[in-house]
DNA sequence: GCGACAG
DNA sequence: ATCTTGTCGC
């Protein structure tokens, strides 16, 4: 296994490879959701759920069980989760344009969450959509759908917690990797027309516990 | 130093 | 994350 200090300076090498100028598409075909369920021996189950965008409709669906190869460490989520994502991946028959992930993005301690990093291994644009915050500083948003407040850490804007729902505890959006946080928000709002979460991570939250 | 810590 | 009891709001 790969140890922790290996671990953060493999993400202090891939950092610089983020690209937050670009900004990212205004509309895509398919986009997909991403996430990890685990079950009782340090089996990791990978989901990731490819949707029509304008619809919302199941177009691909992959699920991958594997053994986990990294504890779960506060900082290091990807190395857990990002072995059993990238075998889903590869299984895909469609190709989404946009990759929505269950975590930290630029709001990370070291700015390069799990969203970054699957971004800068696939060349894919990334969000990441966290449910809680632990990282940086943010004033409560506006209690309507819509409604955001930017996430500051030692003094850089890293993210944003945005109201997806109606007077419902917000979502915290970052950048990973080739989209602006404008944009990545309004996607994000767009693919959480009734719930809380973005459609596609729902999904792949259902698929990943199947 | 101590506790908290995406999932 | 997952498990699980209890509570809250509609």
């Amino acid at each position: 296994m790969m140890s922790i200090e290996e671990a953060e300076a493999e993400q202090e090498r891939l950092r610089p490879l983020v690209d937050l100028a670009d900004p990212g598409p205004e509309r895509v075909e398919y986009v997909a959701g991403l996430d990890v369920g685990y079950a009782g021996d340090d089996e990791v189950t990978g989901a990731v759920v490819v949707l029509r965008a304008a619809t919302l409709e199941i177009a691909d669906q992959v699920a991958v069980r594997q053994r986990a190869s990294f504890p779960y460490v506060p900082g290091l989520f990807a190395f857990r989760e990002l072995p059993p994502l990238l075998a889903a991946m590869e299984k895909l028959t469609v190709a989404p344009e946009l990759l929505v992930c269950d975590g930290y993005g630029l709001a990370h301690p070291r700015r390069f969450g799990l969203a970054c990093h699957l971004g800068v291994l696939t060349g894919l644009p990334t969000i990441g959509v966290a449910k809680t915050a632990f990282v940086g500083r943010h004033d409560e948003p506006a209690a309507e759908r819509g409604s955001w407040s930017p996430i500051v850490l030692d003094g850089d804007v890293v993210g944003r917690a945005l109201r997806t729902r109606d007077g419902v505890k917000p979502v915290y959006v970052s950048q990973g990797h080739r989209i602006s946080l404008d944009n990545a928000c309004s996607h994000v709002l767009r693919l959480s027309p009734g719930f809380r979460l973005p459609e596609p991570i729902r999904m792949a939250d259902r698929l990943s516990r199947s």
